[in-house]
DNA sequence: TATTAGCACTCTATTAAAGTGAGTGCTAAC
DNA sequence: GTTAGCACTCACTTTAATAGAGTGCTAATA
C-alpha cells in the first residue's frame, strides 16, 4: 500500500512540524510553512484520506493531526532524512571520545553515555558486555596480607571482576601458585555461562589436597562471577522534562520510576544483534514503554558484539537527529574500542 | 530563650500534625486533635506568640500555621520522639543486611542504600570512602598477557582499584616483580592524597634501569587513583513523587536534576565527622537544597569513619522515622563493616 | 474530475465572576 | 488568663462566557 507523492509530502511535513512543535499540526500550517501550491481544503481532504489509512490520528474534532505509531514508522522508515552531525558537532564529539580514550573501558562507556544524552537532549543508557556470555581470558589470585586473596577475572570483553576472599588460614605461596594455574587450566576460554558446578567439582576433585583452602575461595568466586551479569550506566533522565507531553506530573514519575530499575533498563535495551534499531510506541515489548521511542546500537569489543548504547524517549522524538547522533557515536566508540581492547 | 510547657506542646502539635497531612495546621485541629483541655482561641494566641518568636509561618492570613526551620530545628532538637524500628522491621532490616554480608563491600553499600530508601520511603544516598583519604594496603602488578599488566591497588579502606596497562614490549617475570616490590615499598601506608609527584620522582629515579616500562605504569596507575575519588550510590529519588510538595513539576525537575551530579550528591553528603547529622533547609550549605532537609550519619571501616550514609527529602519529613532508622542501619552496618574487614 | 472558497460546527483553552470554606485576629465578656 | 463570637481575608472551586483554531461539508470553479 504505497502513497502517492503528495501523500508522503504531507505526512513528512506533518511528523516534521509535530516534532518541532509538539502542536496538533492543522492543514493551514501546512499550506502555509511548507508551501506547496495547494490549498488548506485540499490538504485537508489529503489528510483525512491518512487518518483513514492511519497514519495521523486527532485528538480531537476541532484540533490538527498528530502522527500515529504507524505514521512515525513510515516516516522513519521512508521518508526521514538524517542528520548527521555537523563538522563541528562532530569534532567535539569526536574531542570528548579522544579524552576517554586515555581511560578504562567502564570509564569510555561512561563518558559515552552522557555524550549522548547531552547531544540528543534525551535519556540515553548503555548497557556494559554481559558477564554470562564473556569467556575468561585470565584469572590471578593474589595474596593481599596472610589471610586475604584477591581474585581477578579477565574477560576477553574487558570486563575485570575482583573478590577479595578470607582465608581460614595463612597459605603457602607455592599452593596459591597450583592453585592459580589449576584455574587457568580448567576455566581459561569457557565462557562464564560454562562454568557450572560440574566444572567447579570438577576442579575440587582434581585439586582434593588443598580442599579447605579451595572451599573458601571457589564459592565466592563463583558467586562474584554468576551474581551481576552487567551494569547499565544511564544519564539525563531529567531531560525528559524538557518535552511537554512530560509535564504530566504521573507520566514523569511513571517514565522516572521506570529508569530506577536496572531489570527493567537491560529489557528495554538489551540487544537483539542489530546494528540499528528503532522501536517506535506499541512496538516496544516493555509494557511501560508503549508511549516511548527508544533508539539503540550495538557496540563492539574485539570483533565481537557486546552490549548496546542507545537513547530514550517521547514517540515525539527528533528521530533524524537521534539516529544520525547515535550512528556516529556508535561508530566512534567501536573505533576507539577495536584500537584498544 | 525557652518556651513554655504549653507552647513547646502546642508546637511539637503542629510539626507532627505538619508532617503528617502537609496541610498549614489550624488552631481548632489542635484543639480538637490533640486534647488539650484548652479553647481554639486560647492556642491561637500561642500560636501567633510561636509566630513572633519565628517558629511558624502563614503561608497566608486565612490560612493555618506552618513550621519554620526554625520550628523545625527546635523540634529534632528538643521535642522529638525517636521512633525506632518496630521489632519486625528490626529483624526485617537485618536479615536484609546479614544476607548482603556475603557480598562484596561496594555491594553492601549499594544494598544499603536501596534498603534505606525503602524503609524510609525518601532518597537515600551513600558515599563511598574517598580514595584520597585512604591509605595504600598493597600494590599487585599481574601479568595478564605478554604486553599488557593488570595494576591493583588495595587500600585500608576496602578500596580495590585496577588498572589494565599497556606495555611497550613484553616484561619478564623478574623485572615486574622487582617494580612490584618497590612499589609497595615506597607507596604503602601512604595515603593516596600523600603520593604526589615528589614521591613518584623519586621511584622512578631508583629504579632508573627500567624507565621504558616504568613510564608505562606509573602515569597509567597515578591517573586512575588520581581520577576518581569515591562513588555515590542513589535510590529512590522517584520518591519524591509522594510527597505533595513535588506535585509542582518544577520543583520536581530541579530536585532530580541536583541529583543527577555527582558533585553534588558529594557536595550534600559528605561528612563534617559528626555521627549523625540533621540539616534542615537553609542551615544546608548547597544552594539548592535550600528547601530539603538532609540527614546523614557516618560509618566506618576498620575503627575509621570514611563515608556517609544519608537521607534527603523535603523539610517536611518525617524526622523521627528517618532518624531512627538511620541510626539504627548505620549501626548495623558498622557493625557488618567491622566484622567483615 | 480535482481543486478551492466559504461557512457552519465542534471542541478546547482562557478568562471572569461568583460562591465556598477554612482559618485568623480582635473585642468584649467571663 | 481564657473564651465565645464575629467580621474579615484569601485561596480554591465552580460556573459561565468568550475566543480561537481547525475541521468537514457543500457548492462553485478550472
Amino acid at each position: 500500500m504505497e502513497l502517492g507523492e503528495r501523500k508522503r509530502y504531507i505526512l513528512k511535513a506533518i511528523v516534521d512540524d509535530y516534532i518541532e512543535t509538539a502542536e496538533p499540526v492543522g492543514s493551514r500550517t501546512i499550506a502555509k510553512k511548507y508551501e506547496m501550491g495547494i490549498s488548506s481544503a485540499t490538504i485537508r481532504n489529503e489528510m483525512a484520506d491518512l487518518e483513514e489509512l492511519g497514519y495521523l490520528e486527532q485528538p480531537h474534532t476541532s484540533a490538527g493531526r498528530i502522527p500515529s505509531d504507524k505514521g512515525y514508522r513510515y516516516y522513519v522508515d521512508k521518508l526521514i532524512n538524517i542528520k548527521s552531525p555537523s563538522p563541528e558537532e562532530a569534532a567535539e564529539i569526536k574531542k570528548i571520545l579522544q579524552f576517554a580514550t586515555m581511560c578504562e573501558i567502564d570509564n569510555i562507556i561512561r563518558r559515552t553515555t552522557k555524550l549522548l544524552s547531552e547531544v540528543t537532549k534525551y535519556t540515553a543508557a548503555v548497557l556494559t558486555p554481559s558477564v554470562k556470555k564473556s569467556a575468561v581470558k585470565s584469572i590471578q589470585l593474589v595474596q593481599v596480607n596472610d589471610n586475604e586473596v584477591l581474585a581477578i577475572v579477565v574477560t576477553d570483553t574487558a570486563i575485570i571482576r575482583h573478590v577479595l576472599i578470607k582465608l581460614p588460614r595463612k597459605i603457602e605461596q607455592d599452593m596459591l601458585l597450583k592453585i592459580n594455574n589449576m584455574l587457568n587450566d580448567k576455566l581459561k576460554n569457557l565462557t562464564v555461562e560454562q562454568i557450572d558446578l560440574c566444572v567447579i567439582n570438577q576442579i575440587l576433585m582434581e585439586l582434593g589436597g588443598y580442599n579447605e583452602i579451595l572451599n573458601a575461595i571457589i564459592p565466592v568466586l563463583y558467586d562474584s562471577l554468576k551474581s551481576v551479569d552487567c551494569e547499565v550506566y544511564l544519564e539525563g533522565a531529567t531531560n525528559i522534562f524538557k518535552y511537554p507531553e512530560y509535564n504530566d506530573i504521573n507520566k514523569a514519575r511513571n517514565f522516572l520510576a521506570l529508569l530506577e530499575r536496572k531489570e527493567t533498563l537491560i529489557d528495554i535495551f538489551s540487544d537483539d544483534g542489530e546494528t540499528l534499531k528503532v522501536s517506535i510506541g506499541k512496538e516496544n515489548n516493555n509494557e511501560n514503554v508503549k508511549d516511548c521511542s527508544v533508539i539503540r546500537a550495538s557496540y563492539m569489543i574485539g570483533n565481537k558484539v557486546v552490549g548496546t548504547i542507545g537513547v530514550i524517549g517521547p514517540t515525539r522524538m527528533d528521530y533524524s537527529k537521534v539516529i544520525g547522533m547515535l550512528k556516529f557515536i556508535a561508530d566512534n566508540l567501536n573505533e576507539i574500542l577495536r584500537n584498544s581492547f
